[in-house]
DNA sequence: GTGAATAGTTTAACAGTTTAACTAATTTTA
DNA sequence: TAAAATTAGTTAAACTGTTAAACTATTCAC
């Protein structure tokens, strides 16, 4: 690649993340912000999918400070949405997982997300939404591991 | 499309949008963050981009309320970065331009932003990279008419 | 058993956000 | 043309999310 072409491909990316970004948020918001912010929403998301979550593992995902994910629980849970429960062997361990009352709202938050993304992705055809969801894929592995190794830097 | 292609296709996007958005966001505090936020940062690129840029259209473009512009531009006011100057013959108006300190710091980050831009980019050959940008800014351009859509809505 | 490491919380401070009320200026309209 | 409605922007209060630093409680290593 030229030199201007890579500087035509950056700006193009960077304008173009800015606007799906801030539009996608918002439309998000729109949908769920009576029950949830989109963050709570994910942790939620994240909750439920795996098998016994803790705090620290959400910081990870989330690249955030433990601090900030507790604030985050310390809400939803006030809220009754999640328990927190200690781990007999680790008594340092909570884990988190989605009361009833959680999982409804989750579900519910969730098919709102579903129907938003449904009704702009099935706006692509078929072979272009799938190349695009693919190259997506390999750009998170890509930036997963250039931060994997910048904490490597701290060694 | 069948429906389990779709139903596939939305929760891989949801998961690659993410964690390439948590990922990216992080990188690009490590980058600029004893500088500017990423917000700060956005916002003077928008004020360096533009002619006569106002609290409302940065409030439209960043899909916030003003009074959410009003806080962000009046820190980084404090701070010397950027100058208001009142509209002549239209005395509400704000006019927003950067100060040669705003300039200065503006592209010491804008670069920080292309280098970490760069660094990902280049991983892709041209074809993949082009047309992954592409139905990108397609899907940027079916968002805002979403957003307008849903505006219009509130008529 | 003592010292180091780990999981999680608390606190203080700050950035960004919304809603509602407000000021000041301009436009509409009756 | 004077009163009413609209527009641009700010202010204030309340909230969410964030970090850094200090802290508690527990476990691990030697």
């Amino acid at each position: 690649m030229d030199k201007k072409t890579i500087q035509e491909l950056i700006d193009r990316y960077v304008s173009v993340s800015f606007v799906v970004n801030k539009k996608a948020e918002s439309l998000l918001k729109c949908q769920i912000g009576e029950d949830l912010t989109t963050d709570q929403h994910y942790i939620l998301s994240y909750i439920q999918q795996s098998h016994e979550c803790t705090s620290s593992e959400l910081a990870e995902a989330f690249d955030v400070n433990k601090s900030a994910i507790t604030a985050i629980i310390n809400r939803i849970a006030d809220r009754g949405l999640i328990e927190r429960t200690r781990d007999e062997n680790d008594r340092r361990v909570v884990y988190l997982t989605l009361s009833d009352k959680g999982k409804k709202l989750h579900q519910k938050t969730q098919e709102k997300v579903h129907l938003l993304v449904e009704s702009f992705i099935t706006q692509f055809d078929e072979t272009e939404i799938t190349n695009f969801i693919n190259t997506y894929e390999k750009l998170a592995l890509i930036l997963t591991n250039m931060k994997k190794d910048e904490e490597g830097d701290n060694s």
